[in-house]
DNA sequence: TGATTGACCAACT
DNA sequence: CAGTTGGCCAATC
C-alpha cells in the first residue's frame, strides 16, 4: 500500500519507485505516472528519469513505461536494437514494430491500481 | 550561471 | 481535422 511516497523524494525518485511498482507483464505511461505523482504535464520528466534509471540505486523496469500510444519510443535507448520489445514479449505482452499490442488490456494505471 | 534539451501530454488555433 | 504551443522538473552544455 503505497498512499504515499517520501516527501523527501522529488519527482524524480517519485517516478523511479513507481516504475518499480509496475507488475510483470503490464505496462503503464508516462502521463499514468506523472498524474499519479499529481502532475500530468511533467511526463516528459518521467523519460528523463528511465533516461538515468541506471544511475538509480534500484532497478528501474523502463521497458515497462512506453508513452500514452503504447509505443514504444524509448526502445532507442535500450540500445537501438530490440531489446525493450524483446523484454515486453518475454513477460508476455505482444509488440509489432514497436507498438504494443491490447495495449488497453495490459495497461496499468498506478493511480487505480496502487490507489 | 544562464539557456537549452529531453523516452510526453493536452489544449488551443 | 491537423499543426502548433504551452507546461512540467531536472540535467547537461
Amino acid at each position: 500500500m503505497n498512499e504515499q511516497l517520501n516527501n523527501t523524494a522529488s519527482f524524480f525518485d517519485n517516478v523511479y519507485e513507481v516504475a518499480c511498482l509496475i507488475p510483470q507483464g503490464r505496462i503503464t505511461t508516462y502521463g499514468a505516472i506523472a498524474k499519479y505523482l499529481g502532475t500530468a504535464k511533467a511526463a516528459r520528466m518521467v523519460g528523463w528519469a528511465m533516461n538515468k534509471c541506471g544511475t538509480y540505486s534500484k532497478y528501474v523496469p523502463a521497458h515497462r513505461v512506453v508513452n500514452r500510444n503504447g509505443l514504444l519510443t524509448g526502445k532507442h535507448f535500450f540500445g537501438g536494437s530490440t531489446t525493450m520489445s524483446e523484454l515486453l514479449q518475454t513477460e508476455g505482452i505482444e509488440i509489432v514494430n514497436d507498438q504494443i499490442i491490447h495495449f488497453d488490456a495490459h495497461f496499468w494505471d498506478p493511480a487505480k491500481e496502487l490507489l
